[in-house]
DNA sequence: CGGGTGCTTGACTAGCATCAAATGTAGTGG
DNA sequence: CCACTACATTTGATGCTAGTCAAGCACCCG
């Protein structure tokens, strides 16, 4: 029930037909930004959408009681970026070193783009948060974190987190020290195993365990 | 900071040129819908997107521990009903008597709709719930509804929320005690006056306090 | 070595969930 | 008209969970 919101293969949406060619992706537009590199801010002007390459990005806003939460982190082959206004209303950073390429707004189109496509998986991504947000456990809510993180990662039995304890933190709306005793929860049932100077490289002991906790 | 996540006006997207015709929206399709009525079920075929014309609508999960969650009610105006694959992912209700008018998927068309903007608008909706659901204490929560539902009321000094503290509850991911505790202090702050046998009528007696409280 | 950063752990507390019961209103049948 | 049921809401008492504040640890770098 409590599926990844990662999209892994695109399903053709159910109301069809709206490819729409958006912009000139020349030879080799990608722009290469390092960890916490700003790629826009709220206010801005929207000139482009972007797809991640490698790395991961992260979606935020900032709370008038100065509080970050983060909507959503984009990986490798996710778009982020489309807006329904004119204007950013969010903040979009490099986690790690992280390469993305840019589709410019209203351009002579090389690269056919399906934008409602984009927009629905973006879409299913902020529901499926809700569903983990809401009445789970603080644990139940790191390991359905981890859970997503391992399904970026099909096949490798061990892969970095690349967000820290904050970044963690901000997006499942709890504390670092709440996301920090969850993680040595997960390690004392045996279920992950954390290594690395930072703790963000994860080592799956215990898959069904895992999944167990998100249902 | 805490705009309402609900659509006044439509502001042209970021990238435009995606109007598409989708339906025909004959003479009048009208459905008429009692409280609690089903309109749609998980795992059905998507065969239509819907426009609420009068009442209101909640879309829903079901999830695997038997727990609901609301991610949305939808107003007068507002559409649901777009899906990312053929097959419906949630479930959509009414939540009290209701006017709702269809409009088939793949159809000869009249009417040209917006699905990239209905789609954005939606995403904007559910990322607005995101920032309501996080870092707020109950009373927050509770005072960002009824702030969200007095914004679907312009004008009117005493309007019906027509949801049900359960529906409420299910909705910001409290419980209907929280949520029934929560009303009691927005009564005793003078914030709002309760009416009505079900004491769903609400009377904003002040604003400032109500939005100061979802800040 | 000393300071900085990010993660972890501990002690305490506030706030929400839980379980339970009371209240209020409408409808039904005697 | 009153007793009885049904339902939604409210209120009360209690325990647990996550936030808060504080300290400690590991690693890195100047």
């Amino acid at each position: 029930m409590f599926q990844s919101h990662i999209v892994g293969k695109q399903k053709s949406p159910a109301f069809p037909g709206h490819y729409t060619v958006v912009s000139a992706a020349s030879k080799d537009q990608t722009i290469r930004l390092k960890a916490d590199q700003t790629i826009y801010s709220e206010g801005e002007h929207a000139l482009a959408i972007y797809q991640v390459e490698a790395g991961a990005v992260r979606i935020y806003r900032l709370m008038s009681n100065g509080h970050r939460h983060i909507l959503s982190f984009c990986s490798k082959g996710e778009w982020f970026g489309l807006e329904k206004g004119q204007v950013r209303s969010d903040f979009a950073e490099a986690v790690c070193e992280t390469r993305i390429r840019p589709f410019p707004a209203n351009q002579d189109a090389v690269v056919p783009m399906d934008l409602l496509n984009i927009a629905l998986t973006n879409l299913a991504k902020a529901q499926e948060k809700q569903l983990v947000m809401t009445e789970q456990s603080a644990l139940k809510r790191v390991a359905a974190f981890v859970q997503e993180m391992a399904e970026r990662h099909p096949g490798e039995p061990e892969f970095d987190m690349m967000m820290s304890r904050s970044d963690i933190a901000d997006y499942l709306g709890l504390t670092i020290e709440t996301v920090a005793r969850s993680f040595t929860k997960l390690r004392e049932r045996r279920i992950v195993r954390l290594n690395g100077k930072l703790q963000r490289s994860v080592r799956l002991l215990d898959r069904d365990a895992l999944v167990a906790l998100t249902n």
